[in-house]
DNA sequence: CCAGTAAGTTCATATACTGAACTCAGTCAT
DNA sequence: ATGACTGAGTTCAGTATATGAACTTACTGG
């Protein structure tokens, strides 16, 4: 099966995947995150070739990440900005580099991410938005189970 | 500038893409932590290419994400367990599976994700490590901040 | 008219991917 | 001794995707 087939599974990860998955995607929302909006920004900053950056923008305008938006009449230019959909990623994001801040130490400048509210460094916990406690391992159940489907014969 | 040659970046982001970024390999991550470890389990339950998922999966191992681990040894067996490194990543899942059943719930099935502990079913919510608080948009600072950076001249 | 800008598009070439078949190191039944 | 089977990859012809450089488009300003 070929990856651009994904988006047939109604698996939640895959259905993630087909949107950002493809090579560079996160880069351009990391880019983004940080303010870029404009074709050769991104370009610029996450270094990818032209024609797959267009394809890849083009791609998370169709689904909702960005809107394409026109900032100038004369001549007609156009910049790209995260839709709420995509702001939402943020926290993929976050919780990603804190996965390569931590495991990959020697292979990454660490930023110095603090938390404004209370003022410390920090790092992100995922936790209950019903209880608030931490999420540990293995506590985590579903009501009804992804399970490992095999091929069917 | 080639996606194989982004683990050169120093930054965060960009160092998680190197080691999970490629195609198939967050399927490859999601079905270990629900249980796969068989190259037979990856293949049939992600439908990945023999060739790329055995290319993929060594690529896991060499980045600390798997261990190839011999269970039989007449004939000689192996199967791929996550390692800490691997099981890491799950918060990274957790987030990106929420994402996903927040924002295309047309597409996904939800399974029904409940905590343990409390007993609810609930959303997996980003925050701080030291205050406990969840990370508001905007409320993160950078000591040295990423800035976007221009190609050099 | 020309140089410049920003946002793509095109194209020759290179690389990666796919599906099916194959190989390897065994085991087991006949 | 042999053939069928297992699990874990490897190979290969054909196909798809990606890359870098050049190009195109729609302007503006001198």
């Amino acid at each position: 099966m070929r990856w651009s087939e994904i988006d047939a599974i109604p698996c939640p990860v895959a259905q993630a995947m087909a949107v950002i998955g493809d090579a560079w995607t996160t880069l351009i929302l990391r880019d983004a995150i940080r303010g870029a909006t404009k074709f050769d920004e991104f370009q610029a900053s996450t270094r990818a070739s032209r024609a797959i950056l267009s394809d890849r923008l083009s791609h998370l305008v169709e689904h909702g990440v960005f809107e394409r938006v026109q900032y100038e009449a004369h001549p007609p230019r156009y910049e790209y900005r995260l839709t709420a959909r995509g702001d939402a990623l943020r926290p993929v994001l976050t919780v990603m580099a804190d996965w390569a801040e931590t495991h990959l130490p020697h292979k990454v400048h660490n930023w110095g991410r603090r938390h404004k509210d209370c003022g410390h460094r920090f790092r992100p916990v995922v936790s209950c938005s019903e209880c608030g406690e931490p999420i540990k391992r293995g506590s985590i159940t579903y009501d009804t189970p992804p399970v490992l489907k095999r091929e069917r014969a």
